[in-house]
DNA sequence: TGACGGCCTTGATAATTGTCAAGGAGGTAG
DNA sequence: CTACCTCCTTGACAATTATCAAGGCCGTCA
């Protein structure tokens, strides 16, 4: 579970900025090292930081009613963490963030930001624009996760995971362990297990290691009773 | 489902304003009528205005794979609809909106908000942050999807109206009819109609016409196994 | 090397939820 | 008043998913 070679990271509000004012805020951020095992920052901590990933690997989850951890989400280099937390109100982290390999970051502080927006009305409204599609997309997981069955929810995620990695043919790499996935997916490990099982046993997928190749997306789709057009709301 | 008594209201980007600036944003706005059956917009319209309901009802659906409409949610008078979906990019409502019963509407522009926005940055600052709150609002709705039953989703959404109707005693009323919770809730109207037998029946609710009666708030979470402390996120 | 501890898989079984079919209650249009 | 129509309920059954238990694989660490 290596990632020497670095995934395409998603749109973040970084982006947004113009090369003078992202200096403006580089200049003012700094530098984090955190070993092994170590916390980022835990649920209920002040959000006073946004962080970019340089190198290794951050897990954002969070302590179900039932007791469990569940991730929510995985960032690698170039993954940007907290981008809306430091704007909530209480100013929060509203889940925990940990580490399982030596890791890196840039810590951008919530001052900056704010410095940022104020004296930029433009750059406010393209923030604006920007979360509010962020919105647009958890309704649409929202429905996703509550209309569909594990097997649909799967293949959605391969789609996404797939769109967000702009490489050769039809394979892509799974970024995290089974158990995480399962966990995404809010399934169980083993009914994971089983669908992967299913389908490789209908030729629809082939696994080797972490990277999976999927021979006729179409068929995958018609298999498990998706209209392919849902795919144009991912990226 | 009459409602001449009026439910309070969510918060909405409306109220972040103040007295000047919200009389420049009615300078611009005009009044809208609908009648039964009529659509206030439909996904994929540009989406150009805010709404906000002044008499009547508007509900929001969408189209799922399977080809049923979703209710997603419903506006009484005082709910402000699309805030979001006018900073979006593509500017398009992400869903349809239609009103089965006569609806009287005032319509603000996306211009007005985005003039507002680009004078007064502060008040950016503070639309950046209400939508940040949004979006953890989301993702906590998405865990909730996700990780619990049922059942779980069913109190969890009791104590939701529960909070929003600030009434006496223990008591609420449903918003809807059983057919569209059923619908929020991701679940088919025969599962929801058991779910209220069974509590019905261990005497955990009761119910008259669409009034609902909690005796003991904190035995109906334990029968379902939940944490009461998951409320303190409601609202 | 061997012991331990994750993760992944598989089987057997149970719980949850959906589907199909039918009927009652209540409202509305003709 | 009657004929619809929609919502709500209930029953029987099927599909989906979780739970429990066990074993294999593959690392790390002593």
């Amino acid at each position: 579970m290596s990632n020497t070679h670095t995934y395409p990271t998603e749109a973040s509000i970084l982006q947004l900025l113009t090369p003078p004012q992202r200096n403006l805020l580089e200049a003012k951020s700094h530098q984090i090292n955190l070993n092994c095992h170590e916390y980022l920052f835990e649920k209920g901590d002040s959000a006073d930081h946004v962080y970019r990933v340089n190198k290794g690997k951050v897990t954002l989850s969070r302590l179900m009613p039932n007791g469990e951890q569940k991730v929510f989400k995985v960032f690698l280099a170039g993954g940007v963490i907290a981008e809306m937390a430091v704007f909530m109100q209480p100013r929060e982290y509203p889940m925990s963030a940990h580490v399982d390999q030596e890791t890196t970051l840039t810590a951008y502080s919530y001052a900056s930001f704010k410095a940022l927006f104020i004296s930029n009305p433009e750059l406010s409204l393209q923030v604006i624009s920007f979360i509010s599609n962020r919105v647009g997309q958890l309704m649409n997981s929202l429905d996703m996760l509550t209309q569909v069955n594990a097997n649909q929810r799967l293949v959605m995620h391969f789609a996404d995971i797939y769109s967000k990695q702009k490489r050769s043919g039809n394979r892509f790499t799974l970024p995290n362990t089974k158990k995480v996935l399962a966990s995404q997916l809010g399934i169980t490990p083993e009914t994971l297990s089983r669908l992967f099982k299913k389908l490789k046993y209908n030729g629809l997928i082939t696994e080797s290691g972490a990277c999976i190749t999927i021979p006729d997306f179409k068929c995958l789709c018609r298999e498990v009773d998706l209209v392919p057009s849902i795919f144009k709301s991912a990226h």
